[in-house]
DNA sequence: GCGACAG
DNA sequence: ATCTTGTCGC
């Protein structure tokens, strides 16, 4: 159900590190890194739209917004993925979750080889296949994606939510929790919950210094407690703003520090894994 | 040469 | 990511 878009972009494992990032500098060129829906056609986004494309995250969780409209809400997939690393070859585990107005509606998983080693900076020629593989045994077809690492907050400006967003052309936020580079605005100790910091671009970004990259994202905060949660670092992959991002992340969080998609996207994971070993 | 580095 | 006990707090 989620078809390729761009076939040419696929992640291939057996590259040379050169052509990887090369090919990563070329898909930052496709992505679109502001807001691009074609859904959230409810009335609730359409009243008062003007010409400028609204979309309220509200309808990504609100279970009443199917009966509130004669659309369905739109479908969102959280992809995490765990890994049999006692298997040789060493495999991965990746599983999608798809939820519609916060109810789970479809969980699949693939099982695939990994090809190469985790190398900061090109995780998604190492997990981009086993999750193209999960994506494939997926019956529904997702409008916004939402993938456990990085999207524009990314060296060449294309993660893994960006790498994949493009590959499908489909709405797409990396989620990730801890920061690959960038530099925050701002103080992200203890931050209340519900709001943001901007990551900024640095030297070390293939882009304009200070260009906004995405935010430091406080889902979850201690009330009155000596320890705190750390923010996740929430990026556009694509068709997708900063702000958008960080708006959709915030409002599928419910009481836990990962956005309900990803999070039990996560469990999934570790649960087929158990069930498969 | 040294540091930094999603999952 | 994964390997794991204890510990803090509601």
């Amino acid at each position: 159900m989620t078809e390729l878009s761009r076939p040419d972009l696929l992640p291939d494992a057996s590259l040379s590190t050169e052509e990887m990032e090369s090919l990563q500098r070329e898909i930052a060129q496709s992505a679109v890194f502001e807001d691009e829906f074609d859904i959230g056609s409810t009335p609730a986004n359409q009243a008062d739209a003007g010409n400028e494309p609204v979309f309220d995250p509200a309808v990504l969780s609100n279970p009443l917004a199917a009966t509130a409209s004669d659309a369905d809400p739109p479908i969102v997939a959280g992809v995490d993925q765990a890994f049999l690393l006692e298997d040789e070859p060493e495999r991965a585990l990746s599983a999608v979750v798809a939820m519609r107005g916060g109810e789970v509606i479809e969980r699949v998983y693939a099982i695939t080889p990994l090809e190469i080693p985790y190398i900061p900076g090109l995780l998604a020629f190492r997990e981009g296949a086993p999750i193209l593989d999960a994506l494939e045994e997926l019956t529904v077809d997702p409008d916004l994606f939402l993938f456990d690492g990085s999207g524009r907050i990314h060296f060449r400006q294309a993660g893994i939510a960006t790498h994949i967003g493009v590959l499908v052309d489909a709405p797409a936020i990396g989620v990730a929790k801890s920061l690959l580079c960038g530099d925050p605005a701002g103080d992200l100790e203890d931050l209340p919950a519900g709001t943001r910091v901007p990551i900024e671009a640095n030297s070390r970004v293939d882009a304009p210094d200070g260009i906004l990259l995405g935010y430091a994202v406080q889902t979850k905060q201690y009330e009155s407690s000596s320890r705190y949660v750390n923010p996740l670092y929430v990026s556009p992959g694509h068709r997708v703003g900063p702000e958008m991002a960080a708006d959709v992340v915030l409002e599928l969080s419910s009481g836990y520090k990962l956005p309900e998609p990803v999070r039990l996207a996560d469990s999934y994971a570790d649960e087929a894994k158990t069930l498969d070993s």
